[in-house]
DNA sequence: AAATAAATTGGGAGCGCTCCCATATATAAT
DNA sequence: ATTATATATGGGAGCGCTCCCAATTTATTT
């Protein structure tokens, strides 16, 4: 039922190439025609089908983005919503649209194969991967640009966006070495994602920095959500820590909540540091120390360079690091006994490996 | 480069016609052909190209997902999240893509609709649009197919998924009033959305129907967030009142910080409920009381409604409205003074109109 | 066995667009 | 004027698929 170029050309009394012309903004073709045809176009509403366009050019401007489900518990924390947000915004201002996969895990991995390369979508950004995922590989050989959200430990031809999770997490740690902690526990993140590996490698190198022996007993593994961190706070609290480091703010929440539970107090007895700034960090009681990563701009740069990489040149693959800031507030105070209300923000110098 | 049925047809030595037969599954193909023409798929590991299919068939098997930010803190609240999921989950299990657009405020009117008419969905989801947002009529005199999340109040041929946002906030004011409070504020949502009518009319409805004049004073209207919450709160505080209705569970949560910041208990000096049971609500101190609603469904519900209208005959509009439950936690308490740690699930029966 | 019916297969046309090249028209240079 | 050049315009071909119909092969019936 809807219009074709045909259509307009006939009404507009001109032919299917200068309506294609007009459409595309193209030279070569004169003001009062472009004018006549433009008002007709204006009149009739109509809209090129983009299928249409998208089998003769090649190019159909859309971007997939396939978020794994099942890897962290997907939509409670706000990651990945401000993550989309980003990859969203960047294509609305590049006149991209954005195809969302969520990976569930009884949705096989030839499913989505039969997705990226079905000639729907120009490239593809990939979030949080495990990182020997095999769809990384398969992805790798085929001409289908795509771009990490997370880095990629193996193969340097593959470009990402990633933070600086291990400086972040280094960060983190010695300020509750300088905030006078001895026993620094840790609720790492799983250790089959790159985030996870990369903050658990932060806490290391911050206690080796410091000649401190690490201890065991103070390391749990949680699964980046609220649940885990509280049963891991459970477990950590036999041991006696008077700081952990949470690989992400849901875990540190979960963690502050179990610390609560069993009548000890934040910052006085255990101080807390979480990771990523999420909104509930500045809302919960106290208020959470964190590190900050910039995630809408995660999803804008991964967004703008896929796009690059799909219109530009071929270039060498882009490997973009962002810093974080250690976000100060309540729950690991300088000053013992007295917060320090304030947020006090140290800036990393940004470093591009 | 990637290849087409015509080269699978090449060497499979048969015809473009059969492989097309074959990859569609149609019957009238000889056991022999399909096997020797899906070996050769399998090999050459062969996908079909989507946008050509689309071209040809009238139909690309993507559904539209229209979300407009700017109505509430968009992902601050795991409302969108939980949506966005339902919605993806039907899609993978009917063999459906889905588009998302975060219609951004700046992202103007006009270029939706370049977007929702260019034949690359086969119809379109919006949730929680404004009432009288122009894109609904534009929609409704257009062919394409969708679905509201979130009644639509005029138009009787439009289909929506909805929660019984007003039951749900009547049973909530009636639990506050059975549970001795006298003096029952709200914080109503934003009144252009038909969630935060719906729901601030349930609580006139339970102040009617006990016969309570409603005071003005305990009337304030957020704008779901959590920020807003506390704002609002603030001003209840100021006229004394001893439960309060938050249209949402941030609200909720902000509220509970605010009467916490002046130094009222809850739920001895102040009763909350909150309106999403979003994980949260079950995680907070105290364990929030709220209206749950089955977000993911609602999801699901939409995408499978809207395939529906795409692939079935013309049916008349659908009208869907899911029941909600009180969810009773510890902010909210019977008996004053000592919280009932259970979660006693109050059903509502369900009710389609 | 021939005649009929059913199942299988191949190829043309067309979906709505872009790209290329040929043609027509306007402009500049000789 | 005449030729050369630049600018506008139209139409064919083709992107990779599905759909339809004709042709071929196979199975069933008389």
């Amino acid at each position: 039922m809807p219009l074709t170029l045909e259509d307009i050309a006939r009404i507009s009394g001109v032919s299917r190439s200068t309506v294609s012309r007009v459409i595309n903004d193209e030279p070569n073709v004169s003001e009062s025609t472009r004018e006549k045809v433009l008002e007709v176009i204006q009149k009739i509403n109509f809209q090129p089908n983009l299928a249409a366009r998208g089998l003769a050019v090649g190019k159909t401007r859309v971007l997939g983005m396939v978020i794994p489900t099942g890897v962290t518990s997907l939509f409670t924390d706000p990651f990945f919503p401000l993550l989309i947000q980003g990859v969203s915004s960047a294509c609305n201002s590049l006149d991209y649209s954005v195809m969302l996969w969520l990976a569930e895990p009884e949705f096989e991995r030839r499913t989505i194969r039969q997705i990226l390369y079905s000639g729907l979508i120009d490239g593809v950004i990939i979030s949080s991967a495990l990182n020997d995922d095999p769809i990384i590989n398969s992805l790798a050989e085929s001409r289908l640009p795509f771009v990490l959200i997370g880095r990629h430990l193996s193969n340097q031809q593959i470009s990402y966006v990633d933070v600086d999770n291990r400086i972040g997490a280094q960060q983190a740690v010695l300020h509750l070495i300088r905030n006078g902690r001895k026993r620094i526990g840790t609720i790492a993140g799983p250790q089959n994602v790159i985030a996870g590996i990369d903050r658990y490698q932060g806490y290391l190198d911050a206690l080796h920095e410091r000649g401190i022996t690490v201890d065991p007993d103070l390391t749990t593994f949680g699964d980046f959500t609220d649940p885990g961190g509280y049963a891991c706070m459970r477990r950590l609290l036999e041991y006696n820590p008077d700081g952990v480091f949470a690989a992400s703010d849901s875990m540190a929440l979960g963690a502050m909540r179990a610390i609560h539970d069993t009548g000890l107090k934040i910052p006085e007895d255990i101080a807390v540091i979480g990771f990523d700034d999420i909104p509930q960090a500045s809302q919960s009681l106290p208020t959470l120390t964190t590190v900050r990563q910039p995630i809408i701009r995660e999803g804008m740069l991964a967004a703008e360079t896929l796009i690059g990489m799909i219109e530009g040149s071929p270039e060498p693959p882009r490997h973009i690091i962002l810093p974080t800031e250690l976000v100060i507030r309540d729950s690991c105070d300088f000053h013992k006994g007295q917060p320090l209300r304030k947020e006090v923000i140290l800036l990393q110098k940004q470093r591009d490996r």
